[in-house]
DNA sequence: ATTGAAAGAGACGATGT
DNA sequence: ACATCGTCTCTTTCAAT
């Protein structure tokens, strides 16, 4: 795993990654019009920042209604053990439960925050009782769903 | 607003938005190969999958730590009026605070949970001062901060 | 209705000035 | 920063299944 420090960026860094955000598949010509460089010096910036990883990677944003997924529920779990070697056994395990999208662990003890995406209730009980509640040393599990979604997956203020 | 409502996909779509969440930026023509298609048939779907609001759109995913905004805080909000009113108040309101990257109503009365990055404790600080404890309605505000992210935006199961 | 092949236009990437 | 040039990619058209 390789940890990316924070790099300089100058407003013109910034402003291709507000023109990014908004639209990954810009060409490289319209990125530089809208930042107001030359296509060459707009490209060796770019990679710059790709190489950098300060740009992980590109993705299509999917409406998760559209494809029949359109329940988020957050989960808090809470481990029996918080040593490392459980930390990592249980991040280890979630990672392959394909519902959850998003998985934080939180200040102050062993406590998870998840964000699962499912069809329905019957889906979510059916994660909740053949995926989560199996892990090993796994103690409490607590779910609330959300009704609306007001910003979703928000641009980072660069 | 609209609102886009469950769309029938085969399984060469699904296989679609899977390359295209690792790779945003894939070309029609690997695409085809990835999808044992032809380029305007692989192309032909793609444009039907953008116009039906499948995709939603492309975005580069920036690294956060990069950036200087290396801490993840998860904010509960209670609202003293759960009337839609005062809901539409608050969500226009919070749409404007860039440092909330998402927002959900959760069920079982007027709570919104949002996620906000920071650069550090007095960004943080600043933000729920200036930003969210003056909005009107807002009656209780509370925070937890993640120490770890152990799956970033990971993709959606389709 | 969906696919595949082909051809022109445009974008990309590399190089040199 | 600009110009150039070969290559790759996008897009449309048209025919086939």
């Amino acid at each position: 795993m390789k940890t990316v420090s924070a790099v300089a960026l100058d407003a013109t860094d910034r402003k291709m990654l507000r023109a990014l955000q908004a639209d990954g598949r810009m060409s490289n010509t319209d990125l530089a019009r809208a930042v107001a460089l030359s296509e060459s010096a707009s490209l060796r910036r770019l990679r710059a920042l790709e190489t950098a990883g300060v740009i992980s990677r590109y993705a299509a944003i999917i409406n998760e209604r559209a494809v029949g997924l359109p329940i988020s529920v957050f989960v808090t779990v809470t481990l029996s053990s918080q040593a490392e070697s459980a930390l990592t056994a249980f991040e280890t395990a979630i990672a392959t439960v394909p519902e959850v999208v998003e998985c934080y662990l939180m200040t102050g003890g062993s406590d998870y925050l998840l964000r699962l995406v499912v069809r329905d209730v019957d889906d979510l009980e059916r994660v909740h009782a053949k995926a989560l509640t199996t892990i090993p040393g796994v103690t409490r599990v607590s779910s609330s769903v959300a009704m609306r979604t007001v910003v979703k997956r928000g641009a980072l203020p660069v």
